[in-house]
DNA sequence: TCGATTGGTTCCAACGTTGTAACTGCGAAA
DNA sequence: TTTCGCAGTTACAACGTTGGAACCAATCGA
């Protein structure tokens, strides 16, 4: 409401409008005497910079934006902590919407409210095209997460992910590795989103690899990422004849992991005696189910970090920079639901 | 970059500024022919209002905060879905905050930031007393989310909230009512938040109608609700002698029950054969946990609607407004951690 | 002693928008 | 014919901030 302005300062102060400014924003040619004089005054009318003035004056607000398909999946959840301790650690504030995976929405919240109000965006992308992210991504700074859709020279923004195919080929070894042969998947998206097909992509491989020959029956299509197609899935598995039914089970998300735990839980089927799980996220909801979940855990920390300081210093340069592409580590955390028995959390 | 101004459409479609500018506010006074003209060169050269100097002239942003403690959290995570959803109804985009229960954090989103860059903030108040909130609400659109920590007729903000006591009570006659008579509580918060304290009431006061003893063992206090807290604090509680160790534990949150199920897990107790399992907050997860959850489950639309209509009409206002206080309503979902035997999710 | 240099400060304009007031026609009332 | 009213439009100033240039002392070298 009444807000301090740098005249209220400027007028305590004794100064010019002009010196606060210079003072607040640690400009250089400011004495010693005048700079502790107008902190004070600051500090005693507890002024604060008007965001909105400063961004229509520089073009800069210090905001950044991260849009994420749905912040009620544990992965984007704690993803967007990360994400926001880094920006903190860099002054930016995070702005953090939600798409719901639709193309339109991701595409306004590259153009239409980031162009205006944000200095850049973090973006998870779900529904929009390459082509049409390339072409924001010209002029308007953008990093996106996870896996790139088209070739790899063909790289049309920054991005950071990790090595899907190699995630989803490690968790599958590690399943064959337990003698499996019947191994499943869950989470073949039926719009084939880029994360999804590299995934499956993966899990071939180390099919292959086991000498396991691959079931297209053991691979439903699905149409969300969430817990209820997970469950709803798997129940279609469980009910597959013998011989056909699966021994294992890879989930290319811990939710929809959550969702086939569930539904071999109404079965009566015992994981992993029955059916081992394995899934890819290593959400904190993974490590305390019961039993707890063998996942592919994504360094999240380093995502974050790596996305925001790729934004940062696409927002500081004002030539183009070349687009790069940043692969953050996994690791896979094997746990009850493939080795059995019970483990102890904490000592 | 190269953003459209109206000075940009004014010259296409060869009007004034002002002229532009009062078609694209649906302001009266314009002619259908001009107003016509202008919208199509609006459209053709793709031109939005710049936010910043929108909210620095009129001093409204169509921005408003949700600050929660904590993001992973999937209560707030729904509860934020339904902020969104809610305030894109009302034209009005959704910064979301995450505040750690941090007071200092608290007290800045309500000032600063808030202040100068958000029109209104939602909170969910964990660290910040009700004095130095009740100062902000004064000079600033706040909404409170969640119970007030003072007297019925001292209140100093607008607050959404649910009734916790009946709530608590809820849970903890159903559990008494499955024949159990020692009865825990996990969620007693060593900082007694008021949310907690309500809870403890209502529990207690549940304990007293169903004529057990409250036995102060059995609510032992936690620094957090998270997963980890409600594991170590059941974990606690299940090495009781026997004769003292409970045979049903109410969480004050789906969080700490998900923790607790853990710990019974790893001691190998069953639920509910063993130990009772109720909670409250109703999140996804606990209905796909292992056993599904018992959990009181909060309108959380309704809480959303309730919060947002409320800022709203205390941004448009320029008058005063009374502060008011809404109830949500809730519902105990009975499931299988207190019924036993296996439900089947969705047919 | 004078001009040049430097540090420190101030003045001016501009960012994109909107509220207020002033201006223009034009038809209706006097 | 003059005047009034009104719909429709425009000019101007201001919101709070900052970049650039201008300004003023004091100090320096010659």
């Amino acid at each position: 409401m009444a807000a301090v302005t740098l005249k209220d300062v400027a007028e305590r102060a004794g100064v010019s409008i002009k010196t606060v400014s210079n003072v607040v924003r640690d400009a250089p040619r400011v004495s010693e005497a005048t700079r502790k004089r107008v902190l004070k005054a600051v500090h005693e009318l507890g002024y604060r910079p008007n965001p909105s003035a400063r961004r229509l004056r520089t073009g800069h607000s210090g905001l950044i934006g991260l849009a994420v398909p749905d912040l009620a999946t544990p992965y984007f959840a704690e993803l967007a902590q990360h994400v926001r301790a880094e920006a903190a650690q860099l002054g930016l504030t995070v702005l953090i919407e939600e798409t719901s995976g639709d193309a339109t929405e991701e595409l306004r919240l590259a153009t239409g409210v980031g162009a205006s109000l944000l200095d850049g965006v973090i973006l998870s992308p779900l529904g929009v095209s390459p082509d049409d992210l390339a072409a924001v991504a010209n002029e308007f700074p953008l990093v996106l997460l996870g896996e790139r859709s088209y070739a790899r020279d063909q790289v049309g923004a920054d991005h950071v992910l990790i090595d899907n195919v190699a995630a989803a080929r490690e968790a599958t070894t590690h399943l064959a590795g337990l003698g499996r042969t019947r191994i499943a998947a869950i989470g073949v998206d039926r719009q084939a989103s880029a994360t999804s097909r590299q995934r499956l992509e993966g899990f071939q491989l180390a099919l292959h690899e086991a000498g396991v020959t691959y079931d297209p029956r053991l691979a439903p299509s699905i149409k969300e990422f969430d817990r209820r197609n997970g469950l709803l899935a798997m129940r279609a598995l469980a009910e597959l004849p013998v011989g056909v039914r699966p021994d294992a089970v890879f989930c290319f998300s811990d939710l929809l992991a959550a969702g086939a735990q569930r539904a071999l839980f109404e079965a009566g089927l015992r994981i992993p005696d029955d059916v081992a799980v394995a899934s890819i996220d290593g959400s904190d909801e993974a490590l305390y189910s019961t039993p707890s979940l063998t996942s592919v855990v994504p360094d999240k920390a380093a995502i974050a970090g790596l996305a925001v300081k790729c934004l940062a210093a696409r927002i500081r340069s004002d030539v183009p920079l070349p687009f790069e592409v940043h692969t953050a580590p996994h690791w896979l955390h094997a746990r009850e639901s493939t080795n059995g028995g019970h483990q102890r959390l904490f000592r």
